[in-house]
DNA sequence: ATATAAAATTAGGCAAACCTAATAAATGAT
DNA sequence: ATCATTTATTAGGTTTGCCTAATTTTATAT
């Protein structure tokens, strides 16, 4: 299977995880190309059969599509186990390492680095990783945003997509099972005041949005 | 760098070991493609400063081109080693699958697997690991055809290009350490017939010539 | 109901890496 | 020294995945 068609098949799977049905432009944007490009590849995968379109409607993946997007997630996800845990790459290194291997990684490969891994079921973002039949663990967990001031939260996972955020959630001393309680939230850009070991900080709403958190 | 190009670096590295210049028809028959599309990279290779060519007398790399090729040698024997011996893949398995990492995996992934790995000096083939400096510990081996009847041998290393012949060799029992005596060697068809624990068998040209060995 | 803005597609192009067919250049065997 | 053979290159074409510019389609806000 080719990278590209890959790709797009993995953006549209995250992209429809939260909004219903995704769009050319939508999903252009997110990949950072332009939309003939993206219309051009809709025609394709559609044919392929990984996707069902309805023109100014959105696309959504069909299940052969989904199985494509699973498999690859799941690569990726264990792959940043090993590149965190075995070869002790830091914890913002490791999506851009994943990020490339996930394609050319034999299925093989990867159960039998499962295994040697001992079966891990999340990954070192909190992500929960799929089982070599496509089934996913899941852990009810919330964005920022969905929290009630005054409660207190456990940090369950952190977006991987980006460096600088992941460095400086690192720097303050917030990782995967953190625990911090709701301060504030600011009305003028939805900034979050957390109160963590004693300390107030203030995360802006892109910050907060990459966290996600379980109740304590 | 793009996989095409470290490809057509690592055929002409592999090819110039051997014989001193190497020229686009036989660089195209090894990388089973046609001689314009050999052509065209050269003069690519050649612009980007890694080859040096003299039409119809062959072209070589430079150092530069040299120093690529040592490095996707050093990540593919480091990755059949991993695969091998902590994936557990079969003999014949790794190859396929390092050839195809090899691309992908970044200096630190394979510095990092190196120290997991424990440094080892030589991939399950045999074949001498580069080191992060681009030396190569070099194991004074010959081929069969130039060993001398009655003597004995010990295999240091076979060519992994051919899964057929790696099985073929361990179905019979033959791994790297092993020791035979050359029984007698073929006029007719370069044959080389050979004892090894008790038995005679007789390695056609193609096989023989894809064992490496040391005397004993 | 219609105009405008957003979304999508069409048309036409480019670069990479391959191909076939045709041609040119060099080697080397006589 | 010549000429057949081998080696290499040119010319022109294909596919893939991207691009810009232009155009069409749809949604929706009044």
């Amino acid at each position: 299977m080719k990278t590209s068609i890959e790709d797009y098949i993995k953006h549209i799977y995250t992209l429809q995880d939260s909004k219903r049905r995704v769009g050319t432009a939508v999903l252009a944007q997110k990949m950072d190309i332009t939309m003939p490009s993206v219309s051009e590849m809709v025609k394709k995968l559609t044919a392929a059969g990984y996707l069902r379109n309805k023109p100014y409607h959105g696309f959504l993946l069909t299940g052969e599509g989904e199985k494509i997007a699973v498999s690859l997630i799941r690569k990726h996800r264990l792959l940043e186990y090993f590149l965190l845990k075995v070869l002790n790459f830091e914890w913002d290194e490791i999506h851009q390492e994943a990020e490339t291997l996930e394609h050319f990684v034999s299925d093989k490969f990867i159960d039998r680095l499962e295994s040697v891994l001992d079966f891990p079921k999340f990954d070192p973002h909190g992500h929960p990783i799929p089982d070599g039949k496509g089934r996913i663990p899941n852990a009810k967990s919330l964005v920022l945003s969905d929290t009630v001031i005054g409660r207190n939260y456990v940090v369950s996972s952190v977006d991987d997509k980006s460096r600088e955020i992941l460095k400086y959630l690192k720097g303050i001393g917030i990782k995967i099972g953190s625990g911090f309680r709701i301060h504030d939230m600011l009305e003028v850009d939805k900034s979050v005041i957390i109160k963590f070991e004693r300390k107030k900080y203030l995360l802006s709403k892109t910050i907060s949005d990459s966290i996600r958190v379980t109740a304590k």
